[in-house]
RNA sequence: ACCCUCGUAGCUCAGCGGACACAGAGCUCCUGCCUUCUAAGCAGAGGUGCGUUGGUUCGAAUCCAACCGAGGGUGCCA
């Protein structure tokens, strides 16, 4: 007998399926379209089996569809851009394009193939090439033209380690996401937007059409466009009636509390409005706030700190007169950069009345509309006090009222704020897409025309020192053009987009890769997208996601493609970890850590099956791996099992390659109950991988069931198993229990299930693959059998089982169940109170 | 502080629109067989009352409530 041989199956079968052609997606084919999309890499130059992860799973889907009858369109690329090639260029003193070429080379060629996967190669895009960012720099004028882009002075998050500007999204904890020890330092810079707030309220209200979404994903964007419905409120500055504060506010309802207002330290009024005997304090600290890095802001949270400015304000519902204060705790960038001060009824607020000693004044009281004395903010709805002539209505009622007649009284007026900025796209770095637009003294700034995209990145000349900004900057002969409207001379921009640019549209650009003439033919675009399934890691539930929804929106309204959203299904998958003899705990495998297990050893070794097997059976999709040698080991086992059972029956002759139905009615019992185990394999293997599922764990246990099942049925475990013979209804039967098992089993585990179909000569000659067989069905009637195991209890406790045929008498059941010995015994006489019968399944007597 | 997920055999996961599960799969452990030895393999055995408490029910791992524990996310957004 040939032992399993992973490495020589797998090399064979992937050497075979390119000359095959079967992954090639087809073009408008009449099959019904399957899109599967993985989030594709960066180009870092090696993958552990904690990434092949995502690419299996993936993998996996596109499999099952292919074998459903779909036309599935199975693509790979490269996000290729961005900082480590730069910063490897500058250590190593290698081009970054050579660099990422080398990386992919490597990725593709010796890791992702090996694995296995399934891609339609000829669709790969690398989106550093010129052919790709051609079109990202079109669609990003396309995006110019429509006033989608532009470009303002604004204060900015800057990264002193990337020696860049990041956008929102990119910022964590008031750190840069790639550098987490990294504070951003505030930076007022000249930079290019991207309007995504154009679309902040379809980017909203289409996550409720995201039904095939994560709920989790859904509710981090819905809290990071940050909705808020409240007012405007003004008041105007006592003796200064030319001056007034706005403040924004969901609470309206509470502006008879107002005990002060609070402006931001970068506030301009705070200048106008601090009376001079206050100026110094303020100053001091004005500035010390303005040092203070969002991280140091953040870490002060619990204690309030704040200055008076002098002046007062008069409150326009009840003329009130409140101080104006200073503090850090209000934000510039959200709202108006003032909000009002109601201690009562805002925990914020409560805690700064209590350390500079404010007066807290009630005005909506939980129910029996009198006043409480408040030891904390009271901030759930209730009925107005103290209210002029609010007083005693609900306040979810009074809410429209009162902005009803702050608008009468020109004195504010209704207002939604968002949380959502726009997208700071400009980056200082050489490795990325070069903004296409060119400064000219006399016609400002001017697009690059059409016909002269791409604008190329420089390659001679260059060099990367990682000081003194963009090498860009500094390359004078790619900087000075002719301006294409006047012809004068004029400079190109240096800064280059945000990589995250490039990932916004790469899922179009596989509709149609090799276009030359356009970013993507409309028609192929509309027949592919949307995206069926898209698998990728949760780090991207806001950044990349929420990108993609604008640019698909943006498209759409450019009329560049027709669809709204660009995902149809998402799935994020958990993280693969393993115990780290760097810390001592069970962390995220990655290379700092040293926990790593690499792909190369592992698939010499055990077969990339085997790989596959255990990163879709050691826990369900979602949830976090933990790597573990001797489990891997195990699904080797159990691939050599099913290897060592094909081989035996092939060897003995008890193979029947055409079975592929076998009639119950020539079988004894335990055969019956074999192709019963049979067919429930395949339902449940179908139920488990399908899309509403996607239980991959419990796939493989079914599977292995049905390889106990047939290893007890063939006898493996006597000791004259040479001379077992099958009868031919015997030999048919195994075949087909066989044959099925295979096509379980080939999403799955590919090679060895495509190595043992040739075997068993199921395939249709040597050309032919498993992988585009249909699909196996199973016959629902055959997975039940006719007899049943019907439970005999008594008070709900389980007392005996016997076997009844299938659809037997409600009455009967009674019967037999007061007839059975041990429920007798149980009863020992006593009255029967009600008998409660559930049809095949079970017979409750109760007592 | 809020939100989410999870808590079933030594371990990792199934089972949760009530019952074909007196709980299943793999790994680990143990015994025997095979083998010159080791590894691999084969056969067999063992093990858990389902985080805690209470409730609903004829019946709960499965539904409800509270609590405890673990992990993750968000966060001065007015």
């Amino acid at each position: 007998m040939q032992i399993y041989d992973p490495q020589c199956i797998d090399e064979k079968w992937q050497e075979k399926w390119e000359g095959f052609g079967i992954y090639k997606a087809i073009d408008g084919d009449k099959r019904p379209k399957f899109y599967s999309l993985v989030m594709f890499p960066y180009p870092s130059g090696d993958l552990h089996m904690g990434h092949m992860r995502v690419y299996t799973i993936s993998d996996v889907i596109s499999r099952i569809k292919r074998m459903q009858g779909f036309n599935v369109l199975n693509p790979m690329g490269w996000d290729a851009f961005g900082l480590p090639a730069e910063n490897a260029a500058i250590k190593r003193k290698l081009h970054p394009g050579a660099w990422t070429e080398q990386n992919i080379k490597f990725m593709r060629d010796s890791q992702l193939k090996k694995l296995g996967t399934s891609y339609d190669w000829d669709r790969e895009v690398t989106t550093s090439t010129s052919d790709y960012y051609r079109w990202t720099q079109w669609i990003f004028l396309q995006f110019y033209k429509a006033g989608l882009a532009y470009r303002k002075s604004a204060p900015v998050n800057w990264c002193p380690d990337c020696a860049t500007v990041l956008a929102n999204e990119q910022v964590e904890n008031g750190a840069c996401w790639r550098h987490l020890e990294t504070p951003v330092v505030q930076k007022q810079m000249d930079q290019w937007f991207l309007k995504i707030t154009a679309y902040t309220e379809p980017l909203l209200n289409d996550l409720d059409k995201l039904t095939g979404w994560p709920e989790r994903v859904k509710v981090m964007q819905r809290n990071w466009i940050g909705k808020s419905e409240g007012a405007i409120l003004n008041f105007t500055v006592e003796n200064k009636p030319n001056v007034r504060i706005s403040v924004f506010t969901t609470r309206p309802d509470t502006v008879f509390g107002v005990s002060y207002l609070v402006l931001a330290p970068e506030n301009p009024l705070v200048k106008e409005l601090t009376t001079p005997e206050n100026q110094a304090k303020v100053k001091e600290y004005v500035e010390q706030a303005g040092h203070k890095t969002e991280l140091e802001r953040m870490a002060t949270e619990k204690s309030k700190t704040g200055i008076p400015t002098g002046s007062h304000v008069v409150n326009p519902f009840n003329g009130d007169i409140v101080p104006v204060w200073v503090s850090d705790y209000v934000l510039m960038g959200y709202g108006t950069g003032a909000v009002m001060g109601v201690p009562a009824h805002d925990e914020r607020d409560f805690a700064f009345a209590q350390t500079f000693s404010l007066p807290i004044t009630q005005v909506i009281s939980a129910k029996d509309a009198t006043e409480s004395h408040l030891k904390a903010a009271y901030v759930d709805d209730g009925i107005m006090i103290n209210s002029g002539i609010f007083t005693g209505l609900k306040n979810t009622d009074a809410v429209p009222k009162m902005i009803k007649w702050a608008q009468e009284n020109g004195s504010g007026e209704g207002k939604t704020n968002y949380r959502l900025r726009d997208w700071l796209i400009s980056r200082q770095r050489y490795w990325g897409a070069p903004i296409p637009l060119i400064h000219c003294e006399a016609c400002g700034i001017v697009p690059v025309p059409d016909d002269q995209l791409p604008v190329e990145l420089p390659i001679e000349g260059i060099t990367f020192t990682g000081e003194g900004g963009s090498p860009l900057g500094k390359t004078e002969s790619w900087l000075n053009v002719s301006c294409p409207q006047c012809k004068k001379p004029a400079r190109r921009e240096t800064d280059t987009m945000d990589t995250f640019i490039d990932s916004s549209w790469y899922y179009l650009r596989y509709a149609d890769a090799k276009d030359n003439k356009e970013a993507f033919a409309k028609e192929l675009v509309n027949y592919w997208m949307p995206v069926d399934q898209y698998v990728g890691g949760i780090e991207h539930a806001i950044l990349h996601l929420l990108y993609s929804r604008f640019f698909t929106k943006a498209l759409r309204d450019l009329k560049l493609v027709d669809c709204d959203e660009p995902f149809s299904n998402l799935l994020s998958q958990g993280m693969v970890t393993m115990y780290s003899p760097v810390s001592g705990r069970i962390e995220k495998m990655s290379k700092s850590r040293g926990n790593v297990v690499g792909t190369t050893d592992f698939f010499k070794r055990y077969g990339a099956d085997a790989a596959r097997l255990f990163t879709l059976f050691a826990a369900p999709p979602e949830q976090e791996l933990e790597w573990s040698e001797e489990g891997a080991v195990g699904q080797f086992r159990f691939l050599s099992r099913i290897w060592r059972l094909v081989q035996g029956l092939i060897e003995r002759g008890e193979i029947n390659p055409a079975a592929e139905s076998v009639d119950p009615a020539k079988l004894d019992a335990k055969g019956k109950s074999l192709l019963q185990l049979t067919h429930r394999t395949i339902k449940a293997v179908t139920e488990d991988l399908s899309q509403e599922r996607f239980s991959f764990n419990t796939a493989i246990a079914r599977c292995m069931e049905l390889v106990n099942g047939l290893y007890a049925y063939v006898g493996e475990g006597s000791s004259n198993k040479d001379e077992i013979k099958l009868g031919d209804d015997e030999k048919n039967l195994v075949s087909f229990a066989v044959r099925n098992l295979l096509l379980c089993m080939a999403p799955m585990a590919p090679h060895i299930s495509e190595e043992l179909w040739h075997q068993i000569g199921a395939a249709g000659g040597n050309d032919d693959s498993i992988h585009v067989h249909p699909w196996p069905k199973f016959i629902d009637a055959l997975t039940i059998s006719d007899e049943i195991e019907l439970v005999l209890q008594v008070n709900g406790k389980i007392v005996n089982k016997v076997s009844v045929t299938r659809g037997i008498a409600k009455e009967k059941i009674e019967e037999l169940a007061l007839a059975d010995d041990k429920v007798k015994a149980k009863l020992n006489g006593s009255v029967v109170r009600k008998i409660i019968v559930v049809p095949n399944k079970l017979v409750n007597v109760v007592i």
